[in-house]
DNA sequence: CTGTTAGCGCTTTCAC
DNA sequence: GTGAAAGCGCTAACAG
């Protein structure tokens, strides 16, 4: 028994004698050029239709001539999760290099509106494609759209900005990031009841603000028994982080579940260790040396990770597909949220 | 700050004129053809090199004309994992179609060791490349590497050959798999001590074995307290699966925990259902329809599975960059062990 | 509004 | 051993 998947291959030439006009007028019809008759369209298109015509993407590469170049929008500073992704798209070199492929790292302070809004603003013109990660606000927004307005591709990554008109948005669902967190807290800590810490980076942050969310949403319908206090605001920081942990795990001695939403996990590793609280449930989001050394020790109970690589990857895939005007394949490109705990690190 | 990843597009001709030869000469040192002058080699490989060239795989493509054919031998019967794997393959046929590619299903009872070799045999020479779930048998194993031989690339799905010459596995380490699932049992079940009961199909199946294999690693080592009952052998089979394990847990009243490793999952539930034990921490293998609704309900705690969209799709990606001998991005193609809980169902 | 034509950068004969 | 030349199936510029 054996099926085929795939139509024969016909090409542009076989589609215009088809239709009974020529190859330009095809390939016109194909893009959505103008300067057709709406009759000459309709035909071709059923022509097209007819054969399920799918243009030779290799052909149609080539014949372009020009590189595409893409540029990616990042924050600067030390973040070993947004290190990982420049790593990755290093990785890709020789596979972007092959299918003529330019992709740019532009560092910027992403968590300022005025700043990012006007690098952004600043690529106009000069990309077919912008992944960004975006913080979001009015005027980051109003800067996302008029590159769309532009004819640019973009792509929000890691953190969504849903209100503007992206194209795309590469990066999990936070809220269900959060419950899967707190499901995973809830059921680790078993039948001991407490109290449950959560540190974030702040909650003015949209990912965080969400994560927290979703997490809030499972401990009070699942696991009444345990009491969630007030969120600690460490700012991404390890010293402001462990700071505050220290001072709430003195407060409380029957901590027993701990919710670390962004990063600053070193600080808050550290608080943990420091008070001997090794007892305590402990899940965190991304997989970093850190958090791959804390797994292994056990101090660290599960990660919550989206895939950098995975992101990386997807990211130039949809900017692609998009700039190609192909579908995009959105089961392949759905960032999932993954469960890391020490038996299946990466 | 912006930094560029990839080099400057240089063309075969430039390097022709660069190594002081012709355009077909590089083409030959750059495919390893045969009948250029060792010199003449090391000049041409000299100014790839200089230039870190790479050659356009559009062009490449479209020269070379013929549409490419890959095979996915895959078990017949009803088994909604590899059903999964068809489908997204079927969801991938404009993809496919727009790069020429031809991707064919053969079903065959992959469980037969003659049966499959025979299957595998028939394929040679008509095929580019060839996936296949293969079992682990010294036939098996000969009729792999025959169509190594011949040119044809194979790689393993699912469940592997390591000893062939097999150019590729798509699909997990499942000893982590197994580890993975014992963590999970182990944590979940707390603080109780008790029986924990494996349902297989057959310690006979690679993959099954490993995955016990790993699985009593960690229960013995990290969880002394929970007692480890005889493998349950379903064959994969419903009524089976749902007979022995009944029997089991009149046996024995303090079973706290149950892995899965294979298929058969509808008379666990029911087994598990029947007997009134939602309290038993239910681990198996894979998002199906079933496990979805299980996890849903909560008589299934966890799911370790290997996304079976990745898994079809990482098949057809590295068959391709095998056959264009390109290299693959192993980061990429690694299928990791993903545990879906309740909340990151996705 | 529509058609003709010259490539894009490779691969592949076929000569030499 | 090596080179010259004819395409592969599209796109884009130009001509009508």
């Amino acid at each position: 028994m054996a099926e085929t998947l795939t139509a024969t291959a016909l090409t542009l030439k076989d589609i215009a004698r088809e239709a009974g006009v020529s190859l330009a007028t095809v390939d016109r019809v194909l893009h959505n050029r103008p300067g057709v008759r709406p009759d000459t369209v309709r035909r071709v298109k059923e022509a097209i239709a007819r054969n399920s015509f799918q243009p030779h993407v290799a052909a149609a590469e080539l014949a372009r001539g020009r590189a595409r170049r893409f540029a990616f929008v990042m924050p600067s500073g030390p973040n070993p999760f947004m290190q990982q992704i420049e790593a990755y798209l290093g990785e890709m070199a020789a596979w972007l290099s092959a299918r003529r492929l330019h992709v740019e790292m532009i560092a910027t302070d992403v968590f300022d509106a005025p700043v990012l809004a006007s690098s952004l603003e600043a690529l106009s013109g000069g990309y077919d494609g912008v992944a960004v990660v975006a913080l979001d606000h009015p005027i980051v927004r109003a800067a996302i759209n008029d590159l769309v307005d532009a004819g640019t591709k973009v792509v929000t990554l890691v953190s969504d900005v849903p209100s503007s008109r992206r194209h795309h948005y590469v990066g999990i669902d936070n809220i269900a990031a959060g419950r899967t967190a707190g499901a995973l807290v809830g059921r680790l800590v078993g039948q001991r009841s407490g109290k449950v810490a959560i540190v974030a980076g702040s909650q003015g942050l949209r990912d965080h603000a969400e994560r927290i969310f979703g997490f809030n949403q499972v401990m009070t319908a699942e696991f009444p028994d345990l009491d969630v206090l007030p969120v600690l605001e460490g700012r991404d920081e390890d010293d402001r982080s462990e700071q505050l942990l220290t001072r709430l795990l003195g407060e409380h001695a029957d901590i027993v579940g701990l919710y670390n939403v962004g990063a600053g996990t070193q600080g808050v590793a550290k608080a943990l260790s420091d008070a001997g609280r090794h007892d305590v449930v402990f899940v965190g989001h991304d997989v970093t040396a850190l958090t791959r050394r804390l797994l292994l020790q056990g101090l660290m109970d599960a990660a919550i990770s989206q895939n950098p690589g995975h992101e990386a990857r997807a990211a130039v895939r949809v900017l692609l597909a998009l700039a190609r005007g192909e579908p995009i394949l959105s089961e392949q490109e759905k960032i999932r949220i993954d469960i890391v705990m020490r038996d299946n690190l990466p």
